[in-house]
DNA sequence: GTGACCGCCTGACAAATGTCACGGCCGGAA
DNA sequence: TTCCGGCCGTGACATTTGTCAGGCGGTCAC
């Protein structure tokens, strides 16, 4: 038999990490080198452990999963990603792929396959949720600029439109400008709305 | 050696469940005999294979895991409770245990600590992530009256006061008149952010 | 070059939201 | 009983929010 596929895993939840790795090491084939908890572990770990595959949850403390994907891609290129996460939004898959992630997998997808998944990415395949890719297509990009963007995240915390003006540094009436630029784009009836919509999609990565 | 402890798994997220099945499993004293994804699930599926320790997520389709803990008490009562929540919030943690969970433990712990977990409430023991509880205690029960955690709840669809009062059968100037309320007591600026706390909090359960 | 287009920025105005003071209702304390 | 306090419901008022028309600067096609 050859070598065993090396895995390193990084999810912020240790309980879920830790099961993902017991369920992976029932398999004969694979190997669990290296555990992280944070995004800004992983490109260190992987250098030290140089692991064959990755897998990436989306939703991580330090650094998120997408911007782990493009750092890993970057420093250690031989190591593909499969990018795990919990919600299925459109944004995310479009943004993992185009950081460079040779999968996407959400945790809705029966336990069966995640193994299987693992040896395709790594045999140079792409994994992809058909109906999420569909979605994805369907949806389209964020049709938001990157300032409409920026003040529909910074809305997130649930500020007054004055404190908004005064962290990103613009007059009040510009903040409501692209506020309700976003409101339109969305179609939404709500600054409120319009940030559910907005991170329903995944379009306030970062 | 004697009989193992039965196990009964509810995660909405088929991944998450099967690599906790996977996990437990690795223990001799441990069997998974059933695993859900729904908490409407849950009872039917217990009286079926007569668990001895039930492990419920708190956010499932079709019953949330207070709830099924709640229902499966009465329909089940020698089976124990152990809720194992994503979200460390002091309010999910108070009205699990108020519907007569046994243990609650957070996706954040570690994972080898879980086994001991199941088989401390098996055992009759109730198993409580300490810092968790402390802030719970600290946090105290929701300041909000039943109506007003009924108006913040519908209005985290993000809808206009109009729509509110329409869905709820109030007047305009009543709901105003709670969500002023629910955002002085919860010392938010807004409604929206209003929304944020309470949710944080695991205030608007159901 | 120049015109069309797009994103960014801003102030004025209409519409919504949040605050307040008030009255009715019920249950417990004096 | 009577009083008190809490919750619910309501309308009037000030504040905040969302919309609109418009000005400025850059890029692309022609």
């Amino acid at each position: 038999m050859t070598e065993p596929i090396r895995l390193l895993l990084a999810d912020d939840q240790a309980l879920v990490r830790g099961a993902l790795a017991a369920l992976l090491s029932l398999e004969p084939d694979l190997t669990v080198v290296a555990e992280v908890s944070r995004g800004d572990e992983v490109v260190p770990e992987a250098l030290r452990t140089g692991p064959d595959v990755a897998l990436l949850d989306v939703e991580m403390p330090g650094l998120d999963g997408v911007a782990a994907t493009a750092a890993l891609r970057a420093a250690l290129p031989s190591c593909r990603v499969l990018v795990v996460t919990t919600f299925g939004r459109p944004g995310y898959l479009r943004r993992a792929m185009e950081a460079g992630a040779n999968g996407f997998v959400v945790k809705d997808t029966p336990a069966r396959q995640l193994a299987d998944a693992v040896r395709r990415v790594h045999a140079g395949l792409r994994v992809v949720d058909p109906a999420l890719a569909a979605e994805t297509l369907a949806t389209g990009p964020s049709p938001l600029t990157e300032r409409e963007t920026e003040v529909l995240r910074t809305a997130r915390g649930g500020g007054t439109v004055a404190e908004l003006a005064a962290t990103l540094h613009l007059s009040e009436g510009t903040v409501r400008n692209h506020l309700s630029a976003a409101i339109g784009k969305t179609g939404a009836r709500n600054r409120a709305d319009a940030v559910r919509v907005a991170e329903a999609n995944g379009w306030l990565l970062g």
